[in-house]
Formats: C-alpha cells, sequence, structure tokens
DNA sequence: CCGATAAGTATGAAAATTCATATAATTTCG
DNA sequence: CGAAATTATATGAATTTTCATACTTATCGG
C-alpha cells in the first residue's frame, strides 16, 4: 500500500534526493544508528548518555575540570555542572576544588564510579567490535582514522 | 601552566586513551564539529536545527507522513508533531489528513516553505563542500560510502 | 599595585524534549 | 463479520536542556 498514494516525487527518476546523501546527514543518522543499542543498554544500567560519557572520560583521565570535560563529551557547560551534581550525589564522583587555580572545580571517579566506569567500557569494546564487523571489507579499515582526520581539522582544541 | 597540576594519567606513556578513538565518540564528535558552523547558520535564519532537517526532506519529497518524516530526520514522533504544527502557524508547511488512510498527516511545504528549503539546501551544498575539502586525498572520497554503508547495515529501514 | 578583562563555574527562569498514554482508524484473523 | 491487535497522531505532565547572567578568581596592561 505504500505506493498508493504515492507522494510526489520532486526529482527525475533515479535522482537520489539531497538529503540521503549529504554529509553531515549521514553523519548524524550514522552516529544515531550505531549508537542505538548502546545507548540503550547504558539507560537500562540506570545512566543517561551523557553520563557515560563522563564515565568513560574519566576513566580515560581522572581529574579533569568541568570545562574541559564539557568539551569533550560534547555537553554543554551548565548542563554538565548539573549532571556532575547528580552524579556525585549518586556517588559516582567527587567534585575538588583546584588549589593551583581556585576557579576550577576537578572531578574524579570513586571507586564505584570507576567499577561502573570500566565495565561499559568493556562493553562498549566490545559492542564497537561488533559495529565494525559490518564494515569488514571495503570502507570500515578507514573510517575511523577519516573522521579523526576530519575532527582534528575542524576542532583542533578537542584534543592537543 | 596546564601541567601544574598534572591530572592522574590512567594509561601508560604512548596510550591514547579508550574514548579519542571510539567509534561512537567519533561519530558523535564528528557530527557535531562538522555541523557546527551550518547549524549556527541554521539558527540565524529563525530556525531550529529539527526544523531545518524537515525542511530539507520534504524539499526532496513533499507529503511525507509524521511518522516516517520522524524517522528519517532523527526526530522523535510526539516532538515531530509539535514542531509542525508550529512550522505550520509560521506559514513553512501544511498538513493534511490522507484519503486512503484517515489516521495519516501528510504535510507539504508552502510556497514560502519551499523557497525557504530551495536556499538552505543551496547553502548546505556549499558548506558540505568546504567540509569535504578538508579530507582531500585520503580517506575523504570514501567517508560518505562508509557511511551509507554503516547506515544501511544498521537501520535497513530509513530509506528503501 | 590597581583597574580592566578574561576564565571557570553555578544558578534560575524559560524553552525544549521525553514519556506515557489517549484517541482514532485500519488490519488481522478466528 | 467483529473482537483484538496494530498503526498513526496528538496531548499533557514531568523532566531535561538552554540561555543569559551572576559570582568568584585569575591574568593582563600600565
Amino acid at each position: 500500500m505504500q505506493n498508493a498514494t504515492a507522494p510526489h516525487d520532486e526529482g527525475a527518476e533515479g535522482e537520489e534526493g539531497f538529503v540521503s546523501n549529504y554529509l553531515l546527514y549521514l553523519l548524524a543518522a550514522a552516529s544515531e544508528a550505531a549508537s542505538a543499542q548502546f545507548h540503550a543498554e547504558v539507560r537500562q544500567k540506570g545512566l543517561r548518555v551523557p553520563e557515560w560519557r563522563v564515565l568513560a572520560w574519566l576513566h580515560d583521565r581522572d581529574g579533569e575540570m568541568i570545562t574541559r570535560l564539557a568539551r569533550i563529551s560534547l555537553i554543554e557547560q551548565s548542563r554538565l555542572t548539573k549532571i556532575i551534581i547528580q552524579m556525585e550525589e549518586r556517588g559516582l564522583v567527587t567534585r575538588q576544588g583546584d588549589a593551583q587555580d581556585r576557579r576550577r572545580v576537578r572531578v574524579w571517579l570513586t571507586n564505584k564510579g570507576r567499577t561502573l566506569a570500566q565495565g561499559l567500557v568493556a562493553d562498549a569494546r566490545i559492542h564497537e567490535a561488533q559495529v565494525l564487523s559490518i564494515l569488514e571489507g571495503g570502507d570500515g579499515a578507514r573510517l575511523k582514522p577519516a573522521l579523526s582526520a576530519l575532527l582534528r581539522e575542524l576542532d583542533p582544541e578537542s584534543r592537543g
């Protein structure tokens, strides 16, 4: 039935349309599609996605300050402040003012937070391998390098 | 000064950490970074990003129903309903019940909406070319095909 | 050293998004 | 056929997120 009321066809026959091959769409859609399953797992463990991102970064490097953690975790600063406070209340992290620069607040994993983070990182590795296995052959091997390069060029500060 | 209170280093020296080479992070971060500039442009023209996505899809194919438009535009259904109502109030689209299946609501661009969409699509093409030019050489050529393939495998329904 | 500017974080109101569910129409199939 | 299940959209309350800005501490220029 899906062709019964075939909506108006903009372009010619073979035309695929703009969006479905538009880089920004492909990036957003691929990100969503690739993440959906794992993010569902994250939520089942009682975390929101931004919280998982914070845990993952702290797993890599503990004691980051709020602003930088926000930048690398793709979270707006004032929101991260709120999230960190909630995570502290749940016993996942602690906040400590930086002695050198008392404007800064550094965030550290608690043991509980670290255990959770380690478990999730392990899951994430497994899930990542599954997703990458989809692309075995052709383009798979170059996807991560290409994304890294793009990121490096577009947002030099993000790592560095 | 950034090393004065060098945060605890989790891994070994050469170790880059988990997240910065994690596929789901690279996808999300690259998507954000690549989109940031253009999305700012969109907002300057008085649209939110989801509204732009809807316009772009309708530009390609007018008269989509709400549910499908939501799926392909990466917007949750009840939210899209609200957005479409607002866009209708702004004179960008019109809604029409489908005669064949009266549960469905199909969305059509108005002339105003179409003009806006065409302008934005033109801008998007230019911006996309700029972003892709960053990757000239190496990996650039295969990025879009790789993302398409990933998408196709992960979410077969989204097109087709 | 002082005033001005900048950097880092927090806060609250406003806006948005999500979630569960209501409502309505269609399809399935015994 | 007709009850049950399914599909499509809308709605409202609750939660999340954004935005502007306050507040504190640090840095810079003279």
